[in-house]
DNA sequence: CCCTGATTCGC
DNA sequence: GCGAATCAGG
């Protein structure tokens, strides 16, 4: 873009009718960011902006670690196998930081599994009561869908023991290393 | 997702 | 100097 006079001045023109950036580059046919830029230049009066970037808040903020690609693993939910055979985790899809624990279980209220545990508080008569919840039969923590995104969720099917998946998902999640005398050979 | 303006930085 | 990329908020 060659910023004539003529076109300076429209620019300043635009500006000063309160148009968009996006509105006066559409006019003038160029991007917003050569408006905003060359309004900058110019230094032409700042619209309010509708962000802050006080220095206080720019100097407290991280750098934004950029994006790693490729899988993330999730958290443990089992603590491992004392005489567990030697594995390595294999690619797993990403998941968010926060993975079921075993005190916040998957299921969300109402779900057929809940209504027993409802049931029983709503119709307590006798003042308050400890509740005493069922033991919990571990559940597949694998991450389903994307994270962050409404239908996120995790398997839910009961894990193996002391694993924090179901039997399909444990088969993807480990691949046994091969016995190192394999590798003397 | 759309929109907004501000800043950065390779060119 | 330029402006795309990026950021940050509505």
């Amino acid at each position: 873009m060659e910023w004539t006079d003529d076109a300076i001045i429209r620019l300043r023109n635009l500006w000063d009718e309160g148009l968009s950036t996006a509105e006066i580059g559409r006019r003038l046919s160029i991007s917003k960011n050569s408006v905003v830029g060359k309004a900058h230049r110019l230094e032409l009066p700042a619209r309010p902006s509708p962000i802050r970037r006080d220095p206080a808040a720019a100097a407290v903020r991280e750098p934004a670690p950029r994006r790693v690609s490729g899988p993330t693993l999730p958290s443990l939910a089992a603590p491992a196998e004392p005489e567990a055979p030697r594995v390595v985790a294999r690619a797993m899809p990403p998941v968010s930081a926060e993975a079921p624990s075993d005190r916040a279980p998957v299921p969300r209220p109402s779900t057929p599994a809940m209504r027993p545990m409802l049931a029983a508080v709503s119709g307590n008569t006798s003042g308050p009561q400890p509740v005493r919840l069922a033991p919990r039969t571990p559940s597949c923590c694998w991450p389903i869908g994307e994270p962050g995104t409404p239908n996120f969720r995790f398997c839910g099917d009961p894990a193996l023991a002391n694993k924090p998946y179901c039997g399909p998902h444990a088969e993807i999640a480990y691949v046994r290393v091969r016995d190192r005398r394999e590798d003397v050979a």
